[in-house]
DNA sequence: ATTATATACGACAAAATTTATCGTATATAA
DNA sequence: TTATATACGATAAATTTTGTCGTATATAAT
């Protein structure tokens, strides 16, 4: 519990590997293959980051994604957010009701925690865990 | 990503509803049907529980489950890992090497993001997310 | 204009993990 | 001795995550 999923992993090998490679565009390819990511997987999670302008992408021969200057300010929650929909640990926190528990005693301490992690993620940018 | 499982969710119920309830030992079965939750999966959890002594169990007639002592001071970290493991965001972070990944590019990333989150989680007791 | 290369995007399949069920054993109060 | 409760391993079902496939669109180079 509490993992994260391989898209926000390959989104931060990625962005990481544009930030290290600012001087040219990076097409899909290169990122897969030299950290062994599969192509499609990888593709479809950078145009997620693209239409977020998390980075820049470029059609056509010599295109690729680079990084944009939004990325070194963006949190760690915005960066989830985007990849993930909304930061929950229970999907109760954000949709209609309980789903099947006759009775809620734990509405307290789920928001806490959620809360708490919100935080957290809310004054962590992508610059701040680089370092 | 970053969800709970329902053995957590279960978990928390359950200590909510043994605090509630500390003047008798109340059976799974009494929670079970009190939450709708599955007798079997919940009679597990708090086996977990009840081996690391945060609840105390009773067998025979008249058995069941009580909170310890212990229970108000138990991070939230302690309470995740009893029941799920090591709290960690990536399972390297505890295992040995990287899976399959020719080369690593976020392993500080990473222990930056795993590090806050157990903090903020050894930081937490039970009592402090149920008020 | 044509071709080759790159992103964009939806539908679907495979794999992994989580969740639930089943069967049996053990303890103990009545 | 019986009924009730916890203990625990094996396995099945359900859900979620992960990966694949097919097609469309943009654009630089020839």
């Amino acid at each position: 519990m509490l993992k994260i999923t391989k898209k926000v992993e390959y989104a931060l090998i990625a962005v990481r590997h544009l930030q290290e490679n600012k001087d040219k565009l990076v097409p899909v390819a290169e990122i897969s293959s030299s950290y062994g990511i599969p192509r499609e997987v990888l593709a479809k999670t950078l145009q997620k980051l693209a239409s977020s302008s998390i980075i820049e992408s470029y059609k056509g021969p010599a295109g690729g994604y680079k990084a944009s200057n939004k990325i070194e300010k963006t949190t760690l929650n915005d960066f989830f957010e985007i990849l993930e929909g909304p930061t929950a640990i229970m999907d109760c926190y954000f949709e209609s009701g309980c789903d099947h528990l006759s009775s809620c005693n734990i509405r307290t301490p789920i928001n806490k925690i959620n809360d708490s992690i919100r935080n957290l993620f809310n004054n962590l940018t992508l610059a701040d865990i680089s370092q």
